[in-house]
RNA sequence: GGGCCUGUGGCGGAAUUGGCAGACGCAGCGGACUUAAAAUCCGCUGUCUCGAAAGAGACGUGAGGGUUCGAGUCCCUCCGGGCCCA
């Protein structure tokens, strides 16, 4: 199951094979042959790839971008599941380098994160020590693989050179805003001179400017930074000094130490990703992504319809509560409106604070007070799950509903979330779920106002959401009885914007990104506070804002939020000048602190591959040039990167936070392409084998034994257990080390082996068994063409015609299987070309010439070895991909199956640009098929000329 | 609960556009070589029935139905597995 057990076929033998076979293809062989090329590879630089403008670039060529997701380097080394996307990307780089293209195929390092961080706080290394070590050992590891990759190139978005830009780029979305009109990012300044000029933009008058002081102007014009300052709920840990994702807080605790987590507001800094979500919905459409992830980001931003409406709070309660006062709120379902029968406010709705300011007499204030205390140190995720006991509490105000005209109670309940629409609702119980259920708990009244299409009677035990037909839908000034609910939806809109209620609204589900961390180990931002408060951003003369070292990561523990880098006082704590700030924004004597927030992992993946255009560029972010060059428009259309391969778990995050940072460059004329990858591919999980006992409980593979029919026994207990496909993890002891695998059969054949596994996409077990395949691949490819006591090339002198026909067939199958990505049956046909090859008594030095450059994508080694032998000086990698001529493809005769009714009843030889009628002939003339249809009557035959004849007869 | 993907021999998989299901590999069985074993090479290998054999026939792509001359592939219903959202 493990190395140990494989290991002995690869390499037992080697003894006596060694002086019988001195030169057959073992592992130490492969072993010794892959160091040797890499060793020469990288000698001679053979990857590097030169941008435009150095002396080695050919502009005629076309460009090729093809890139993986960068990897955290972790301190666990490489897994199977990295050299899976990094095969697949080498072998179409090599590919697309034999066919004629500049190929840019880089690898870096998403070097921020957590891990580091935290060994840090237990051991007191420094981040950056932890974090080389690992790079360092990825980068052995990987070169291992015999990868392609321009080194040349290489950055880890730790390295201060790299995030200089990071910073750079955020500064960029700190200094624009979106104007709404011409529906792109433009510089800030531009907005605040259109104000002064006395003219309106970003739906603000001049007359309403020119009334602002300075300090409300300046409040006007960081409200509208796409790079903003927010205060935003977090989950902070006093005892961990830290803030957690949703994720790691359990019932109020940490998921670490179990220590209490509160819910607190903080400053945070924000992008307003939310104006982008419209153009980031629609350019959906003009990349190659698989459809699982398009539909995935589709739903992720979650554009709906709808309508905002205004509902107004009556007068009639006695209070010091102002009435006319209006809740707006936005709902999909305006069509419902007549159903509607409450409202609800999420608790940290302002309403609410100002309703128990003058509390009504209808309602304790004190039961409100406490919910709204007691909601807040419940996460999103619990409010809104479906198993909770739904909670809320009356404020003792009603509203009006403005389509019945009845008086409808106003409840808080933390169902209802404040970030999304305006943290109000109307209820509308018959047609709601998580409404009805409110409605059932609290005896609120029910109202049906949707039947389905059918007529079908309705049930009173469960809300109707589908789309139907209104009923129970008039007043005096609209009717949308008998309508179906889409009609009814604009006619309802058509009333409320007519009536002055409200309007028309698109909503998405997507928030605000909060960018900022409490952490260390991250980006620090480029931006400074003064005394009052206000920030300023460093000047790009001044990046990087470099991260300050530590005396010790031990986080702050603290009843407020406070990140780590406010232990560093003499960093934080400096003037305007040192800082960096303009001149003309502070006096440089101003003492300013530095933000001590970071920003997340996210961060560096967004831009990088930018940066693998132009990697030491000191003066920009990428150069014009080499930007336009290789993220350019190809001759097929597309523009960005052409190949990015990696997990399908980016789907949403990463690959969305990027194409918003490409948008806001785009906009702003950084880059020339309005999206950065053109085509997307996810590869799949390599999983593992674990068993099973009856109660599904899973065995750790080496507490397992095999019995003589294949069974599977648990050691300790002696009970069967069934073996099944689970995720490789420590706890079942079913890892994969690479450097195992490739020790005991080479790296070639490892490479070989996970692309032969199936279908790149798909999720496939790991099994050592089946390595032994591939690896015997080699071996007999390898003695196809060299003598295994001698060393010495074994060719014939006169090419088989059949062999000939096989490996023109086998080039063109190679091609378009690279090109489609299906490597696996590119393998099976490159084996079975060798098959045939040693069956007929070899190949000759030409056709050996070709099958070395039609192997070398996969197998880059021996294919190197083999050129050399050959007597070819320069790499394999320098060969142009063989040609194939057409006329090999075609045979003069071919078989056709000939079917009487459906079913294969023999086989005619016919030539193969036979026609229709000639087909018939033959098949009907056939003795076989003649007997067949004795006693019968044909009523039709069926040929499609060059596959198949099907006869009809009875 | 909703959305997307998926189901083919003992196992991984192939069948690119509706046209011979099971390419290729693994495992297994038989043989050659060997004192022996490993390695290597050759042959067989979906299931069932008939046959001494050569061979012949039937069934067969999760289940059931449909469209079609023809369905792994298209449509409907159901069942199982995975991922995402809730």
């Amino acid at each position: 199951m493990n190395g140990s057990t494989h290991a002995s076929k690869a390499s037992a033998g080697t003894d006596s094979a060694a002086t019988e076979h001195p030169h057959r293809y073992t592992a130490a062989l492969a072993n010794a042959i892959e160091l040797r090329w890499q060793k020469q590879w990288s000698e001679d630089d053979l990857f590097h790839t030169p941008n435009p403008g150095d002396e080695a670039f050919d502009a005629t060529r076309p460009k090729f971008f093809c890139m993986d997701m960068f990897p955290y380097p972790s301190g666990a080394g490489l897994h199977v599941g990295h050299p899976e996307g990094y095969t697949a990307t080498d072998i179409i780089s090599r590919y697309k380098r034999h066919t004629g293209h500049n190929v840019l195929h880089p690898m870096g390092w998403d070097a921020f994160g957590l891990p580091a961080e935290q060994y840090a706080i237990a051991t007191g290394v420094h981040p950056a020590e932890t974090t080389r070590k690992a790079i360092d050992n990825f980068r052995r590891q990987l070169k291992r693989f015999g990868f392609s990759y321009d080194w040349s190139r290489e950055f880890a978005t730790i390295d201060p050179d790299y995030y200089k830009w990071t910073q750079w780029i955020w500064l960029k979305a700190y200094t624009s805003w979106y104007d709404p009109d011409l529906k792109k990012a433009r510089p800030i300044s531009e907005l605040a001179e259109t104000l002064d000029q006395g003219k309106a933009a970003a739906g603000i008058s001049a007359a309403q400017w020119q009334s602002l002081t300075d300090q409300e102007k300046r409040d006007v014009i960081d409200d509208h930074r796409l790079a903003y300052l927010a205060e935003q709920t977090v989950n902070w840990c006093p005892k961990l000094g830290t803030v957690l994702a949703n994720e790691e807080v359990i019932d109020g605790r940490s998921e670490r130490g179990g220590h209490p987590v509160y819910r607190r507001p903080l400053k945070q800094w924000m992008f307003r990703i939310t104006e982008y979500a419209e153009r980031l919905l629609e350019d959906l459409h003009i990349v190659d992504w698989p459809e699982s992830t398009r539909v995935m980001q589709t739903a992720w931003i979650g554009r709906s319809e709808g309508a905002e409406i205004d509902f107004e709070i009556t007068g009639s309660v006695a209070s010091n509560f102002q009435a006319g006062t209006t809740i707006r709120v936005y709902s999909t379902r305006p069509d419902t409106i007549f159903g509607a029968t409450y409202m609800v406010l999420a608790p940290e709705h302002p309403l609410v604070a100002e309703m128990l300011a003058a509390p009504s007499e209808d309602t304790d204030p004190q039961s409100v007070r406490a919910y709204v205390e007691a909601s807040r140190n419940k996460s999103d995720v619990d409010r809104q799950a479906d198993t909770k006991e739904k909670t809320g509490v009356p404020t003792g105000f009603y509203a009006i509903n403005p389509a019945t005209q009845k008086q409808i109670p106003i409840w808080v309940a933390d169902y209802v979330l404040m970030g999304y629409g305006h943290g109000a609702i109307m209820a509308v119980p018959g047609h709601d779920a998580r409404d009805f259920e409110f409605a059932k708990a609290f005896n609120l009244p029910i109202v049906q106002v949707v039947a389905p299409a059918q007529g079908a009677a309705l049930s009173v035990d469960e809300p109707f959401e589908d789309a139907g037909v209104a009923v129970n839908s008039s007043n005096g000034e609209v009717s949308l009885d008998g309508m179906p609910t889409a009609e009814a939806k604009i006619r309802i809109i058509d009333w409320i914007e007519h009536s002055n209620l409200g309007q028309r609204k698109v909503n998405y589900r997507l928030r605000d990104w909060l960018f900022s961390r409490q952490r260390y180990w991250g980006e620090p931002f480029p931006v400074v506070f003064d005394e009052a408060g206000n920030h300023y951003p460093i000047e790009d003369s001044h990046l990087p804002v470099v991260l300050p070292d530590m005396e010790d990561y031990q986080p702050i523990e603290s009843e407020d939020p406070l990140p780590l880098l406010g232990k560093a006082t003499d960093w934080v704590n400096t003037t305007a000048g040192e800082a960096g700030v303009s001149t003309a924004l502070l006096p440089p004597d101003t003492p300013v602190k530095r933000e001590t927030n970071t920003m997340p992992g996210w961060a560096g993946s967004c831009w990088y591959y930018l940066r693998y255009c132009d990697p030491h560029n000191d003066v920009r972010f990428v150069s014009r040039e080499a930007e336009q060059y290789w993220m350019g428009e190809t001759s097929a259309g597309t523009a960005g990167v052409d190949l990015y391969i990696g997990g399908a778990e980016h789907a949403v995050l990463h690959l969305l936070y990027a194409r918003f940072w490409h948008k806001i460059l785009y906009d702003l004329g950084e880059v020339t392409t309005p999206e950065p990858f053109a085509k997307l591919f996810h590869q799949g999980m390599i999983t593992s084998f674990a068993y099973q006992r009856r109660d599904k409980s899973l065995v750790p593979i080496d507490e397992v034994s095999h019995d003589e029919n294949g069974g599977h026994i648990e050691n300790v207990s002696g009970e069967p257990v069934t073996q099944v496909i689970a995720k490789m993890s420590k706890s079942l002891k079913n890892v994969i080390n690479p450097d195992d695998v490739i020790s005991e059969y080479g790296a070639d054949t490892f490479r070989l082996y996970e692309m032969y596994m199936g279908p790149l996409e798909a999720t496939k077990p790991w099994n050592p068994r089946d390595i032994a395949g591939p690896f015997r691949f080699l071996q007999r490819a390898w003695r196809l063409a060299v003598d295994e006591t001698t060393g010495k090339l074994q060719l014939r002198d006169t090419a088989d015609n059949a062999i000939e026909k096989q490996l023109h067939r086998t080039i063109a199958k190679v091609g378009e299987d690279i090109e489609r990505i299906a490597l696996n049956t590119a393998i099976a046909s490159m084996i079975e070309f060798v098959n045939a090859a040693t069956s007929s008594g070899g190949v000759t030095r030409d056709q050996l010439e070709r099958f070395a450059v039609l192997l070398s994508p996969f197998a880059p080694h021996m294919a190197e070895e083999l050129w050399s032998k050959l007597g070819h000086e320069q790499s394999v990698s320098l060969a142009s991909w063989p040609t194939v001529d057409p006329a090999m493809l075609r045979d003069d005769e071919i078989e056709i199956p000939v079917q009487i009714l459906g079913k294969v009843r023999g086989k005619i030889t016919i030539a193969a640009d036979a026609d229709q009628k000639q087909m018939e002939e033959v098949a009907l003339a056939d003795e076989k098929i003649a007997q067949l249809l004795e006693g019968k009557t044909v009523r039709k035959v069926i040929v499609v000329p060059g596959k198949i004849i099907n006869i009809v007869a009875n």
